[in-house]
DNA sequence: CGTCATTACGGAATGCGTAATGATA
DNA sequence: TATCATTACGCATTCCGTAATGACG
């Protein structure tokens, strides 16, 4: 098998057509320039060049292999430029995982910057609930996930990438709509659209314990997983819903958003969840552009 | 740079994920191999393998070098094949010019031979007038040419490829057409169209040098330097005229041909030229392939 | 203590540069 | 005779294999 720098004192020759100029072109003297392009004949058994002390010419094969020699360099370099970016971080497939509430605001803001600090890196976006995620995040099928808190498993780390107070969703004619801001007691009456315990387990939580520390007991009209679905069904007026502030983003026609004044912020979080024993060079680059993405 | 024996070196260890089994598949020992890694890594500055006594495993930097490599060699391999072939004749491109009449029936024939006999090898066909050709094939622009002889330039080589009879085309309903053959002395009547003396000179002196052996003098009623054009209006019933036998391939309705005898043969001729320094291996295939090509 | 990767070391081969040779216009 | 590619030769470097070492279960 010939040698990369057989492939480039031939490129450099059948460039120039002249092993002088060639040889300057490569930092040395003819001689060893000449033995290179000997081995490389012998090595494919085939003459690539004809030359008389005049004239340096390609044969047909020299014409054929040139390019050749040319792509394989250029592969070469390309290969090495492209494991180092990988190596540092700079450059891969990071197969993120994220939850639907992520996507109206916190996903869109950290693709985004991503984009911007990583260009050569390539995401391999899914959507999925908490617990899929951890658990795909635990088979490697996932190497970042943004979840809902708290991630206690041993093998992962996790850091917070948002914490967003929950706001009132209401319907444009509900007479609440009127005051610029809500506390839970102004809600006690209100029907709610609140959050599936199973499939919603986190949000579900998160209200119900808001209203056990304000003494009041909603009334639930109906239960759902998607804050998509609750705020279309806040906008049909069958109720109020509680939604993190993010969710702002879908704007619905008749569906209002007010803020919900509590004694102490309870806000909804989500983590950033990797393997502790990554080697994705691409997470500590991801934990870095999050922790300097603007919070808004 | 790195060096093809270590990309070969590390595809064998982080396919067999073992030094040792690398080794025997590279048919060679483990310390070698071991430092040839080490030798890429450093040339990289990257790790691409991570290593206990107990295990190897590919970083992600590895990971993504791997198929790197793996195009390099795939593509170093073809490359070798490649410049085989093309040195040996067997593939590359023939820049192949032919004359308007040959595509009747030699061509065809021809490229159909070389797709068998040397299915790697692109035709690039150009159809030209013999002086055209003569001219691009100097200027290196054709590699070989179908032209009608002769072809006397010193630069020159040329080889028969065809001589094939003229036969007489005349109209269905013409009375001549009920004999079986047809001799000089019957046309002496006839009106015909004949061959444009400049674009198509080889027919015309042909057709001339032939009436005037026969000591006839044709009644020309129309001149024409392309076949289908004189086929076209031999359907016309304006005339009839002479054209080579490979033309009744051009299947016309109300025109039928019929052997001209004559005292001795007067073939229509077509050679094979290549220029005589050309380095092209294709062209001693292709003088091959022609000359083993079946004369039907 | 056995397996497996790495380091240590000696000998062979490869590859450079300088000097000499050969061929061509 | 001047230019340019090739051959000759000496020295430094590289690379293999054998032997020894080290780490992990």
């Amino acid at each position: 098998m010939f040698d990369f720098s057989q492939l480039r004192c031939f490129a450099a020759v059948a460039e120039e057509l002249h092993f002088g100029r060639a040889a300057a072109r490569l930092n040395m003297t003819q001689p060893p320039l000449s033995r290179q392009i000997q081995v490389l004949e012998r090595v494919l058994d085939v003459q690539l060049l004809e030359r008389t002390s005049r004239s340096v010419r390609l044969t047909a094969a020299g014409r054929s292999f040139l390019p050749e020699a040319q792509r394989i360099l250029r592969l070469a370099e390309s290969a090495t430029y492209l494991t180092r970016q990988v190596a540092a971080g700079r450059a891969g497939v990071l197969k993120l995982g994220f939850t639907a509430a992520s996507a109206y605001d916190c996903l869109p803001r950290l693709v985004a910057a991503l984009r911007r600090a990583l260009p050569e890196v390539t995401l391999a976006l899914r959507e999925m609930v908490t617990k899929d995620q951890i658990e795909e995040l635990l088979a490697g099928r996932l190497d970042a996930a943004l979840v809902r808190p708290p991630v206690t498993h041993p093998d992962l780390l996790a850091v917070r990438a948002l914490a967003e107070p929950l706001v009132v969703a209401l319907p444009a004619e509900n007479p609440l709509a009127a005051r610029d801001a809500l506390a839970p007691g102004d809600l006690g009456g209100e029907p709610l659209i609140a959050y599936a315990p199973n499939e919603a387990r986190y949000f579900h939580d998160l209200v119900q314990g808001l209203f056990a520390e304000a003494g009041i007991r909603p009334r639930i009209v109906q239960q759902l997983a998607q804050i998509h679905s609750i705020l279309a069904l806040v906008r049909t007026a069958l109720g109020i819903a509680l939604v993190p502030a993010g969710a702002e983003h879908l704007r619905l026609d008749g569906v209002v958003f007010r803020p919900l004044v509590l004694p102490e912020p309870r806000p909804a979080e989500l983590v950033l969840a990797w393997r502790r024993d990554a080697d994705e060079p691409l997470i500590a680059r991801l934990v870095s552009v999050l922790a300097a993405m603007p919070p808004a």
